[in-house]
RNA sequence: GCCCGGGUGGCGUAACUGGCAACCGCGGUCGACUUAAAAUCGGCUGCCCGCAAGGGCAUGUGGGUUCGAGUCCCACCCCGGGCACCA
């Protein structure tokens, strides 16, 4: 018998070719017969949607993409082998600016290379052994997928959901389009990194903001991240308050203000409105201010958002030469304009009440302004003062009291004299998804003369990104140069009419992917309710952090828009979410072609096998954290899969041998243990059940991949060192069991090894179960601690009495010395556990 | 400034509801096999003192609670992420 070698590029390839060949990843939708008895399923948990966020298809899959496609295809194997029918699909979020901005430089059309880069995605998918339903699979920029974009686009703007308006919005000058408020960090484009500017154009928005609520109490419906719920939470920024109106009696104009502290209202000493407020110019016209208003304005407003947005700096401002009443005492409060108010939130006015308001005050200093206290601090703290006290200095009706009993009481006075309201703001915007660049979606409408806006009819879908010559964007989008497909017949008219050149961001795209995996062929619909019924929501979503807000936004607000249109009856898309750590690379930088830190998974693939490299990902540290890559880490896994393969291909010859003496045959299927083990067969059983305990337990519960491979590798350190010593079968069910529970990280291994063990499909069996008689032994190590020191460790009899186990660790000489001299005070004993002596 | 994470050997990490700190892997080292190397297998490996038995010190820092704290409480330091003139 000849010393067999682990050979994964043997092994790999034949088991894809068998799940290839038998389809064995493929799973069917109800029929119309069987459809209530799949939701039934569904809702009893029998079902299950595992699925990890689209990629971007670029070049190659990096180490990131294996780390998050080795988690879910765990977790889809998983609950397999628990008895539920499992979706797992996979697609490709193609359109996108780089390869748009390759197209640029090289010429190539974008569809060229991103259809390369799905090839090579697909292929390197493949080769992981991923278990994806490979029937499903389809990409964003195929007409037959954005017909339906299109279709919801439409549904969307039918409803008021889609609509278009003039706005100041971010301009990416290397990118040359706007971008959504998301897309913008610290003020830089989120793609390129440069600086953004802010332009006045008319855009098309998604009305986002009318879900801000419905977005924010959800949150609790659904099982995801802390950091991700609060990142969604701060992004949404809910704030409480009243608006209030304050009339400018010269242009009798009422000003409504948002404010968070009606109950400040009496301490309001001036007035302040955003430099970009429409009604800045027609107020400073005719008062001595207005040369030096309009110059403050145009600053401000040309103003690098940067610069504007930095706290830092000292606030700046212009009086206006005009007041305005304050409602509840009559006052007249000057106006000013400055740039530290901003006209996206609220209503681009504010109330100034510097003795309770940090940058009101701050302004007042720098303007010599008035500042009333009219809040009492108990501290008798300086001002500003932000916090709660009695009411003061403001109106008799309300002096004296706790301030928060007198801001509903102000509310509700405000409210009876129609002079304001109680009022939520959100932070929140609507989603501007206008994007001026070819590789993308076109949005179906088009501008007639007569007609106006007019949708494409949903018959004509969909409207087909036609091929240019020239891609480089010039302040519009390149397909306003494709004049053959841009002039047009109205549909309504049949007038001359232009279509719409600008293409939607790609996170339309995006947004509804996971409901198209549900029903990917069909082509009368975007989707059957009925399939959706089978499979939604998501079971788990695994992705990255990147996309806390974006992504995972954009997603809950499309279901929820969609399920009032009655399109579906899924409030949220994503019931449990995990958020994968980063693989840094092995200086423990984020990865980059420029620190040149870049591992790629292919080379390790063909080194080690795609079971190493997967295992490897899952084995650095705990799976929501980052951890930097070490080749030596794949190494060791390459190790620790070479060894139990071993291990079960030597003990399979062992027993083919045997079998081919006495019988003829390979042994059958595994028999249960009996409970008559003893000794090391009894230890090495304990050992396996532990695992399957401690696997099972680290893998349903919480996504603790790199403990749940240790208790592998444990159980395989123990048949290794137990082989010579145990029945033949208590071996065989030792390896067995570490290959069965070995499939979800390492499934081409893990069936090889089972199979020659056993004779059988691993993917086949059901998930082991542990057995509790084999979990607790009769032997039990005691520490013997005096005074919280451990002194000595004693083996006792499982559920030994407290006598016993204080008499026994009494006897134990070095805790008899280290009482000598000594009054035993008390004796602690935690049953099974310990004893501590407390000594004086 | 506010909101999340995180800080444990030479390194990545482990430790369930307070109960043996360091499982597993890497690295190191010694040994076996080999003409030799690789591969493989086995021993040792937190630091300090000690020939040993054993003892002391150790989970970012300082306090506290407790028979007992990596774990709980208070104050602080450092690192990463998110938000930030949001009224």
């Amino acid at each position: 018998m000849s010393v067999r070698r682990y050979d994964p590029q043997e092994i790999e390839p034949r088991w894809q070719d068998v799940w290839a060949r038998e389809r064995t990843w493929e799973v069917s939708n109800p029929t119309a017969e069987t459809v209530t008895e799949a939701s039934a399923a569904r809702a009893a948990g029998d079902s299950s949607y595992v699925l990890e966020m689209l990629p971007y298809p670029s070049g190659e899959p990096h180490i990131g993409h294996l780390k998050n496609y080795a988690l879910g295809d765990a977790i889809a194997h998983f609950h397999r082998r628990a008895g539920r029918r499992v979706l797992h699909p996979m697609g490709y979020d193609a359109f996108g600016l780089p390869a748009e901005n390759h197209a640029i430089r090289t010429g190539v059309h974008p569809r060229a290379s991103t259809e390369e880069s799905i090839a090579s995605f697909q292929r390197q998918f493949r080769r992981w052994g991923i278990s994806i339903d490979w029937s499903r699979e389809f990409s964003t920029h195929e007409p037959r997928y954005y017909r339906w974009t299109q279709w919801i686009f439409l549904r969307l703007l039918e409803s008021g959901l889609a609509y278009r308006k003039q706005a100041a919005v971010n301009w990416c000058p290397f990118d040359a389009t706007v971008l959504a408020n998301e897309q913008v960090i610290d003020g830089r484009c989120e793609r390129c990194g440069n600086e953004v500017e802010v332009r006045q154009l008319e855009q098309w928005f998604l009305r986002i903001t009318d879900y801000a609520q419905r977005l924010l109490d959800d949150l609790e419906t659904i099982d995801w991240p802390d950091n991700v719920v609060a990142m969604q939470r701060n992004w949404i920024g809910r704030s409480a308050g009243a608006e209030v109106l304050f009339r400018c009696e010269e242009l009798e104009i009422d000003y409504p203000v948002f404010t968070t502290r009606p109950d400040t209202l009496f301490g309001a000493t001036f007035f302040v409105l955003a430099p970009e407020h429409p009604d800045v110019e027609r107020l400073a016209a005719g008062t001595q201010h207005e040369d030096q208003v309009r110059e403050y304005v145009n600053r401000s407003v040309h103003e690098r958002p940067e610069e504007r947005g930095n706290v830092e700096q000292p606030k700046t401002g212009v009086a206006l030469g005009r007041s305005v009443r304050n409602p509840v005492n009559g006052e007249l409060i000057p106006i000013w304009v400055a740039d530290y108010v901003l006209m996206e939130y609220g209503t681009g006015a504010i109330m100034a009440v510097p003795a309770h308001d940090e940058r009101d005050y701050a302004f007042a200093q720098q303007f010599g302004l008035p500042i009333r206290r009219v809040i009492a601090d108990p501290d008798d703290g300086e001002l500003p003062y932000a916090g709660d006290g009695a009411i003061v200095n403001s109106h008799p009706d309300f002096d004296g009291l706790p301030n928060r009993e007198a801001l509903e009481r102000i509310v509700a006075w405000l409210e009876k004299e129609g002079k304001g309201a109680a009022a939520i703001s959100y932070r929140l915007r609507d989603w501007l998804i206008s994007r001026q660049r070819y590789w993308g979606c076109p949005i179906p409408v088009v501008y007639c003369e007569r007609c106006g806006i007019v949708p494409v009819p949903v018959d004509q879908l969909p409207v087909e990104l036609p091929d240019v010559a020239e891609y480089a964007p010039k302040g519009r989008s390149p397909l306003a140069a494709a004049e053959a497909w841009v002039s047009t017949a109205c549909p309504t008219c049949d007038g001359p009419a232009r279509r719409e050149t600008d293409t939607m961001d790609t996170f339309v795209d995006s947004s509804w992917y996971f409901l198209r995996y549900c029903d990917a062929g069909n082509d009368a619909a975007a989707w059957d309710p009925d399939a959706l019924k089978a499979w939604m929501p998501v079971t788990q979503y695994i992705g990255g952090v990147e996309h806390a807000i974006l992504h995972l936004m954009y997603a809950r607000f499309f279901c929820k828009a969609l399920s009032d249109l009655g399109e579906l009856d899924v409030q949220e898309p994503f019931a449990r979410l995990f958020t994968q750590g980063m693989i840094l690379g092995p200086d423990g930088e984020k990865m980059s072609k420029s620190k040149g830190n870049v591992v790629s998974p292919r080379p390790i693939i063909e080194q080690f096998g795609a079971d190493t490299a997967r295992c490897a990902t899952l084995y650095v540290g705990p799976p929501d954290q980052d951890a930097a890559w070490s080749d030596r880490t794949v190494e060791g896994m390459h190790r620790f899969l070479g060894r139990l393969w071993r291990l079960a291909a030597e003990h399979a010859d062992t027993l083919a041998d045997a079998g081919a003496d006495e019988a003829g045959s390979v042994p059958g299927p595994l028999s249960p243990l009996s409970s008559s083990l003893e000794g090391h067969d009894l230890r090495l059983a304990r050992k396996a059940h532990w695992a399957i305990a401690k696997v099972t337990a680290d893998m349903g519960e919480r996504f603790a991949f790199n403990t749940a491979i240790t208790a592998i590798i444990e159980l395989t350190n123990e048949c290794s060192l137990l082989r010579a010593d145990v029945s033949a079968a208590t071996l065989r069910f030792a390896l067995a069991t570490a290959g069965s529970l070995l499939f979800p990280f390492a499934p081409h291994c893990a069936a090889d090894i089972y199979e020659q063990l056993t004779g059988e499909r691993v993917w086949e069996q059901p998930w082991p179960a542990a057995d509790p008689a084999l979990l607790v032994s009769e032997e039990i190590e005691i520490v013997c601690q005096v005074n919280g020191r451990v002194r000595a460790r004693v083996s006792a009899p499982a559920s030994a009495d407290r006598a016993t186990l204080v008499a026994l660790c009494r006897e134990q000489p070095n805790v008899a010395t280290h009482l000598d001299g000594h009054e035993v005070i008390k004796e602690v004993v935690v049953p099974d556990k310990l004893v501590n002596i407390v000594a004086r």
